[in-house]
DNA sequence: CGTACGTTTGATCTTTCTCAATAATGGTGG
DNA sequence: CCACCATTATTGAGAAAGATCAAACGTACG
């Protein structure tokens, strides 16, 4: 029973986002915590999956943060989304056989590691599990839709104040930040390859919108100084993101 | 029973594919097809979910194209993902309670409604088909993470290239084409928006890669006149699709 | 047979990239 | 605690891919 109270607590946001919304029973929350699992502290840089990779567990971001990736034949890399404090990792490693992109930690971070079969099998075993965890799946699908408009059919400006304005709302809806205050965990060039620009632009569009005073920086720190105007450059609605409560109202409110 | 008849051959494709990975017991294929269904036959340009839409069925695609797209707030549309007979349009209206993208088609189709309480239902039920569906999700998002790449990190030539070679692979995968040769069902409007660049554009990039000769082009019929080369500029690798059976060499072979 | 839509082509313009150099910053060993 | 090193951030100047604008040409089909 020792392994329930190492990983009860931290597994806490995890579950309570699976839950959101569709609520498990108790049976199926203590099915899931009875999972084998192991507890690691990880420093900024590991891999927790390495394109090409074939997955022997499943891993949930305790705390930390974490991005995808994928690199192209040319060696530039496009990153996917950004993993904040109590996301499932690897629940494409559940099923698929080979992992097709790289997962990488951006701060020293503290991980579960889940057997692959023994998710595999309480899936099947308890199908309010497997909703909880396709509606999961859906949601960062939804994420990575917007993801592809972001890249695709903005403008610098726009793209950089789109992914500020994601990272803060999902951090808020975690708890993690609030009144657009929040801590950015990645350089520039990071964040260049999450919005397909170069790390030179990322910087002039930064200084930029700091100057015309939607945002306040401070090295890694962010401050939205106008959320209504970032939003309205951003061309940001948090529909996409599916989260519970009311609509953009939310977010106008800040 | 008269359902029955009426769906069970137009569905085999969809079937098929949604059980690639994990076969279906007979009951859980009989399960699906007992769920209430109806056929219907649209007409090109038909939306079978529009963005903002509250999902009442799910749909899947027997015969015919479509594409998912988003449009941003000043107008400009982003093309997701290209559905392609036998796929699923429709798994994340199962659970998300608000569309976040829409759907429209691209030829006149046919295609199967089901409504989103019985298929929920089923789920729960039939936790194997719930894992066929997490499995094809899980694919999904697999090939809208290849996307991102696509648009984000791929130039002009290399973007047209892999979004044919991907079309033509899971053509092919479907048995819906072979030898590189097939009907692309897009204007070159609409090949713009799926790789976010501008009709001009796409139009000077195709003529390019027929002057090559990577490709031959009759109006909407493409025939890869060099697959291994057309690859190679696309930075093309079918692992990302997760297919079953070997990897490239299979796409090598062709 | 004309109208609407899609394709093709040319000329010019703009955003963003590239290359290059300098300045901060943070972490490390002495 | 300080000097040093490796990252990261910042700035400038020039180049390029792709966008925009505009027009002509095909082709399908009502």
């Amino acid at each position: 029973m020792r392994g329930y109270q190492v990983v009860e607590y931290p597994l806490k946001a995890f579950l309570q986002d699976l839950q959101e919304h569709s609520p498990l029973s108790s049976e199926d929350e203590k099915a899931f915590l009875a999972l084998p699992m192991r507890l690691r502290h990880l420093d900024a840089g590991s891999y927790l999956v390495r394109e090409g990779d074939i997955p022997t567990h499943c891993c949930i971001l305790v705390d930390g943060y974490a991005f995808r990736q994928k690199v192209t034949g040319h060696g530039s890399r496009q990153i996917l989304s950004v993993c904040i404090p109590g996301d499932a990792i690897d629940f494409q490693n559940m099923f698929l056989d080979i992992s097709d992109h790289a997962v990488q930690l951006l701060t020293r971070s503290l991980v579960v590691d889940i057997p692959r079969e023994a998710l595999q099998e309480l899936v099947l075993r308890r199908p309010a599990i497997g909703v909880a965890v396709i509606h999961s799946t859906l949601i960062e699908a939804s994420i990575l839709r917007e993801w592809v408009v972001n890249v695709g059919r903005r403008d610098a400006r726009a793209r950089i104040a789109h992914i500020l304005c994601e990272f803060a709302v999902r951090l808020e809806a975690r708890g993690l930040a609030s009144r657009g205050n929040f801590e950015l965990p990645m350089t520039q060039e990071q964040l260049a390859d999450a919005t397909s620009l170069t790390p030179v632009h990322v910087n002039r569009v930064l200084k930029s919108l700091q100057a015309e005073g939607l945002i306040n920086r401070q090295r890694r720190n962010i401050q939205f100084t106008d959320w209504r105007a970032l939003q309205e450059v951003a061309d940001f609605s948090r529909r996409y993101l599916h989260l519970p409560g009311e609509d953009d109202v939310a977010v106008a409110a800040m």
